[in-house]
DNA sequence: CGCGTCATTGATGTGCATCAAGTGGTGTGG
DNA sequence: CCACACCACTTGATGCACATCAATGACGCG
């Protein structure tokens, strides 16, 4: 993950992501209340993670896909605080975080990734309360779809075509909306020339139409 | 704030907290875009942080008090996310974040502590996110005043009496909603004999019915 | 004292939730 | 291989929580 390490420090990381696990579609790669001992980097797949209330209400924090680490939540009580959920068949590098603080004393490189991976993480669920707080529904939709093309364009895949692993609900879910506001939203789209929908499969026609949604343009005063 | 130091490392850490900087009510710590290179831990006064779009909306992401950290947005790409406002004359101790980086390589409760600082944050978050993606205006506000009034407890205040630091329309902006619905919702609980309100002087009366609210009692199905 | 800022309260509007019915794709067992 | 069941999804009709607009009131400060 790092770059830029001597030979020397390149075996130490190594070491650190040796081991892997594979998660079937459905399963989860842990509960919340569970021990924290390590974190996950994603080799392949595609997660959720989300938090549940007592009340059975439950929201979900994050997708996650290949080269994303899963976990952070769980370091401060020893203990997740949410579930993660593989949403197609996927494999993970197990971290074990006592070792990764170790060996990140030793390797300055790994260390600040570490920093910088929790900040990451941090500043995007700063853009989520932006989303949640004070964005409307075509709005969190159009930002959602951009957000996730632009994420798998920078792994390699199509910034056009794009495949949701997730439901309507979870997408709801994440962005705080039903999923009848959700399916609506995405037919509006389609409607305007914008996305093509097709189950599952996304079509994005028009990105720039997206973004003005998501940033109307100055109207002067 | 680590414990359990050996009397070196004690001077290593407390060589860290050394410089301190005062900042006036009104006044920023920091703006978003200005270069990152330390955190602060506030020793007194009260602050917000919030984000800003282009097109004006602005949201606020949190409320902080004496004892917490400001600035781990600013890690990921060495330049701050956020602005950080005093809602009252403050003062804050500079942690220039290569000290930090440097000490927790050597003493290894500060390298645990400052993880765990950053992933309570993001745990935080994940409140918030469940908060803004899934509640109503009454159990958000009652979740944000037990929560208020709890961590003031923590440092030795009444755990009935509080003084709102900020105006309606940051808690709306942080809450998701508009500061008339901020203010009817006090209005309501005060209705009900949950808290009085004068002014930004609260009285939690009821801390129980508040709970309720946040968390209703399962029906039985 | 007068002005600006913040807060309260009422009247009205609307975006999204809720409720409900129906469609299509997928997997399973007879 | 087809019939059936199930699930995710779509779409329409209705309702409500909260936003919006507007007027007034309460402090605090120069």
């Amino acid at each position: 993950m790092p770059i830029g390490l001597s030979v020397e420090e390149l075996k130490r990381v190594d070491e650190l992501v040796a081991v892997r696990r594979p998660v079937k579609r459905g399963a989860a790669l842990f509960h919340a209340g569970e021990k924290f001992t390590s974190l996950y980097a994603i080799r392949t797949g595609f997660f959720k993670t989300c938090v549940n209330t007592e009340d059975g209400r439950d929201q979900v924090t994050g997708f996650q896909m290949a080269g994303e680490i899963i976990g952070l939540d769980g370091i401060v009580n020893d203990q997740h605080t949410c579930d993660a959920i593989a949403l197609e068949d996927a494999e993970v590098c197990i971290l074990p975080f006592d070792r990764i603080e170790e060996i990140s004393r030793e390797v300055n490189a790994l260390q600040h990734h570490v920093h910088k991976i929790m900040s990451r993480e941090i500043v995007r669920e700063h853009g989520v309360m932006l989303l949640l707080g004070s964005m409307r529904a075509e709005e969190r939709l159009a930002a959602f779809l951009l957000n996730l093309v632009q994420r798998l364009q920078t792994r390699g895949f199509s910034k056009s075509d794009l495949v949701l692993r997730m439901t309507r609900e979870e997408i709801g879910s994440y962005l705080g909306m039903k999923l009848e506001t959700v399916s609506r939203t995405f037919s509006k789209f389609a409607e305007e020339c914008m996305i093509e929908v097709s189950q599952r499969n996304i079509r994005i026609l028009d990105a720039d139409a997206l973004k003005r949604i998501v940033n109307p343009p100055q109207h002067c005063h």
